[in-house]
RNA sequence: GCAGAUGUGGCGGAACUGGCAGACGCACAGGACUUAAAAUCCUGCGGUUGAAUAAACCGUGCCGGUUCGAUUCCGGCCAUCUGCACCA
């Protein structure tokens, strides 16, 4: 009887999600484990391969730790605001609310015909208003609390999209979504204060378990670095310019300032500017370039002095000339720096190239001479050692950095600073399939959150999705939902028309997760007690400085409130690697190397399916698909299938397998645990070999067997147990346990070498002495032949491992 | 440039804590079954030399080191991938 795949794994997914066999239990008594994987965007395109490698690896965990007796909390959900919905509606005037249901309906199918074992009741979906009126909740929270601003500033701007970005979805200069290019625009908007958490999103990711790749993203994004603000004169202006480095140990070498063209300087003293039109026209210049040719502007600096106004070197007392040049970013420290050409690789080209004198005042550790001609900046921290320094003479680098910033507040020349590379989360979209932002404003009384009772704040129906003028939401020209009254006087006051950007709704949705039916509160407190944290959250590494910066600040602001319990809300984060297609190349449809997940299960069904994602590699790393090696797992199945042929009765695991029982269940255990799904599949194989070979598989080895599959095949294992004749489903049964002992071998092969190489291998038993494994090795005749004109020096034994004989 | 990762047969990959390199799978070749094919089953499968299921040598990106012994540890390179990048 062959295996008919597509009956009975309907069947049972039937049962499991009219049953809610999978849905978590709301006994807290019970030992908890809450595993997450990151909820699709319901694309049109409908899954991709690479969704089920996440979901499968986690599913497999859950369903093991169900047997393992947890109550565990599997949950799935939409992120279903953004922008394809929106594009697609301006082309095709359907409203994006449609397509949405469309596509979750159609994703919802998919994900069922995989057979995850997800709680189902608790979906969740951000652009349901009883979803997004907590968004809109904690929007306000983070207003009232001071974290959310509006502000006019130079914002990245999608030429394409025509919505600004934050600088997390910029990439190489370009939109991350469209591609279009990105140009720098002012314009009013909302803001988050991230960086105010910058230094708790450092300290706090020592306590929990993320890859570590993923914490050194974390923490390289963040950037944090330590320095101090110092204040140079400006000669003759009674005035000073503050300037931020990291290397205070080099002022001496200090010999000229550069500002940002944005800096405030140029317009506060525009009257003592000789070259005003000059430097001007620079600003100017560098204002329309976009922040991608700037970047490709980097292989030649540009610049003008500011003529008039000179600045003096705190320590030197010299006057040093002021430039102005976009290698000096206004977005970072004070928009102003102390140029020392000899010990920065940028001030050195910018120096050389127009002609500014360099000044050396560090010189390499054990060098007598001090270089005078630099073919190069000396930036070494390490091996530095001060020269020419007054003070910080014959100190390395590190000492003299701390004396200097000690001279400095001594002196109040100014103070000890740490600096943040994060920026404020530019929180506004111009756009309509977002999240309404519950802001009002009033002529009398500025923005004010509406009130709490009145959310959630629902989008309204609209028609026209084209952007407004001038890059406005298509809000902007809702003029009936615009109106409305000031939640402070009363007056007459219009809505906010910009929308939440797409991270807003997956920055807390593992929360609803735990309560997804409370119209109180966005989860009860005992919910959030007993769930929180997220056990394991298993996603994509291409969110790490995104979704997941963004997520865990909110969660700490939220922690902060007493909303929530836990500082962190992910206790462990893991990350996949991509599914390329079978060329070795990204899965793109203009390459045609698209594999549908659809056609594969119709072919091969789900279990096929579950088992070669799971196998075709290391779980974290990238790996391209293969229709051969997919073939091969399917045969697999059907082998396992077909082991009721060789079944023949028995209570407890035969003699000859008893081992092989014991060590499969441990490998399989920890293998799992250890997201090594890969080599669990490889173990399956190699049983399953076993008992062809032996063709033999009693009943008691097949149960275990089933069970231990279970989580990688699901549909298939719980039919073949119900043949076996038993009452309870898999899924109701205990994970297999295993023996320590008798995962031991009795009797050990020992490789013997000669010189480092295996010549031969002698059977031991396991607990044999050195002597006995010595007699051993000696009596076998390929070891007498090779050492037999040679001189033993020496003779190592590692017990259990290996027997080595070094002759000469 | 900075950060992180990776490099093992024709291919995907395995190898615990330094101890038989190549598990498991794919592809390929030969055989069985079949009128034939598919499916299935069995056998072989890193390279060189050899008639060989004998034996020897080489072999985990490259060069060197430590060690009785290195895919694994150390030093120095090279290549590929990912992320960030004028952040003072």
């Amino acid at each position: 009887m062959s295996y008919n795949f597509k009956e009975v794994e309907k069947k049972w997914q039937e049962k499991w999600y009219r049953e809610g066999t999978f849905n978590a239990k709301n006994d807290y008594t019970m030992k908890k484990w809450y595993g997450l994987i990151e909820f699709p965007y319901p694309s049109g395109q409908g899954l991709h391969v690479g969704h089920p490698r996440s979901y499968t690896a986690l599913d497999i965990v859950a369903r093991k730790k169900r047997m393992e007796g947890y109550n565990v909390l599997y949950p799935i959900g939409f992120d279903a605001f953004g922008l394809p919905a929106e594009n697609y509606a301006i082309k095709n005037h359907v409203h994006p609310k449609i397509t949405t249901e469309n596509n979750v309906n159609h994703f919802r199918e998919q994900l069922k015909s995989l057979g995850f074992s997800f709680d189902w009741s608790r979906e969740v979906n951000t652009t349901d208003p009883d979803y997004y009126k907590w968004t809109q909740w904690i929007f306000i929270q983070l207003y009232k609390h001071g974290l959310a601003y509006k502000a006019t500033m130079p914002i990245n701007f999608c030429t394409g999209c025509k919505v600004g970005l934050a600088n997390e979805e910029v990439v190489n200069g370009v939109c991350e979504r469209c591609g279009s290019p990105v140009v720098q625009k002012e314009k009013s908007q909302w803001m988050l204060g991230i960086t105010k958490y910058a230094q708790r999103l450092i300290d706090d990711l020592d306590d929990i378990d993320f890859l570590e790749k993923i914490k050194a993203q974390q923490k390289h994004w963040i950037g944090r670095s330590e320095g101090a603000e110092v204040n140079f004169e400006l000669s003759g202006l009674n005035d000073s310019l503050q300037i931020y480095t990291t290397r205070p140990d080099t002022m001496f070498g200090a010999t000229y300032m550069v500002v940002a063209p944005e800096h405030p300087l140029i317009e506060k003293y525009a009257d003592k500017i000789t070259n005003l039109d000059e430097v001007k026209a620079y600003k100017e210049k560098a204002a329309l370039k976009s922040d991608f040719e700037r970047a490709e502007m980097n292989k030649e600096k540009t610049g003008v002095e500011i003529k008039g106004i000179k600045a003096i070197n705190p320590l030197t007392k010299e006057e040093i000339p002021v430039w102005i040049s976009d290698y000096v970013l206004i977005t970072y420290g004070t928009g102003a720096i102390m140029a020392v050409p000899a010990h920065d690789d940028r001030d050195f080209e910018f120096a050389t190239k127009f002609g500014l004198p360099i000044k050396t005042v560090i010189k390499a550790k054990g060098q007598d001479q001090v270089e005078t001609e630099l073919t190069e900046a000396f930036t070494d921290v390490e091996n530095g050692v001060a020269v020419n320094s007054g003070f910080l003479d014959g100190l390395n680098s590190k000492e003299a950095i701390q004396k200097a910033i000690e001279y400095i507040e001594e002196h109040k020349l100014g103070t000890r600073k740490v600096n943040y590379k994060l920026r404020d989360w530019v929180f506004s979209r111009q756009r309509y399939w977002g999240e309404p932002i519950p802001m009002v404003y009033c002529e009398d009384c500025g923005w004010n959150p509406i009130s709490e009772t009145e959310l959630p704040l629902k989008l309204p129906e609209i028609e026209d999705y084209e952007p407004g003028e001038n890059g406005e939401s298509p809000l902007a020209k809702q003029t009936e939902w615009i109106k409305t009254k000031c939640p402070c006087c009363g007056k007459d006051a219009r809505r906010e028309t910009d929308t939440m950007p797409q991270w807003a709704g997956s920055s807390w949705y593992f929360l609803r997760y735990m309560d997804a039916h409370n119209d109180n509160e966005l989860a009860s407190k005992e919910a959030m007690e007993y769930w929180g944290p997220v056990d394991w959250y298993n996603g994509g590494m291409e969110h790490t400085t995104l979704h997941l910066l963004y997520s865990r600040f909110w969660h700490k602001f939220l922690y902060d409130i007493g909303v929530v319990p836990t500082k962190e809300p992910y206790q462990k984060r893991t990350s996949h690697g991509m599914i390329l297609g079978s060329n070795g190349e990204k899965m793109s449809k203009s390459k045609g190397n698209v594999v549908n997940p659809d056609d594969i299960v119709k072919e091969f069904g789900a279990d096929t399916f579950r088992v070669y994602e799971m196998f075709m590699g290391p779980f974290d790393q990238t790996a391209p698909w293969s229709m051969e090696s997919i073939r091969g797992c399917g045969k697999f199945l059907d082998r396992v299938w077909n082991m009721q042929d060789i079944l023949v009765d028995g209570e407890e695991y035969s003699a000859k397998h008893e081992k092989m029982m014991h060590k499969a269940i441990k490998k399989v255990s920890s293998d799992i645990e250890d997201m090594k799904f890969n080599t669990a599949v490889a173990t399956f194989m190699t049983m399953t070999n076993e008992f062809y070979k032996d063709k033999e598989i009693n009943k008691a080895e097949y149960k275990t067997f089933l069970q231990l599959l279970n989580p990688f095949a699901p549909h298939m294992t719980e039919e073949l147990y119900q043949i076996l004749g038993e009452a309870k489903t898999i899924n109701e049964t205990p994970w297999p346990k295993y023996d320590e002992a008798k995962t031991i071998d009795d009797e050990i092969e020992i490789p013997v070498q000669i010189n480092g190489k295996v010549k031969d291998v002698v059977l031991v038993s396991k607990d044999a002495s050195e002597d006995e494994v010595k007699e051993k090795a000696h009596n076998s005749e390929l070891v007498q032949k090779a050492i037999a004109d040679k001189t033993v020096v020496k003779e190592i034994y590692v017990k259990g491992k290996i027997y080595n004989i070094v002759v000469k």
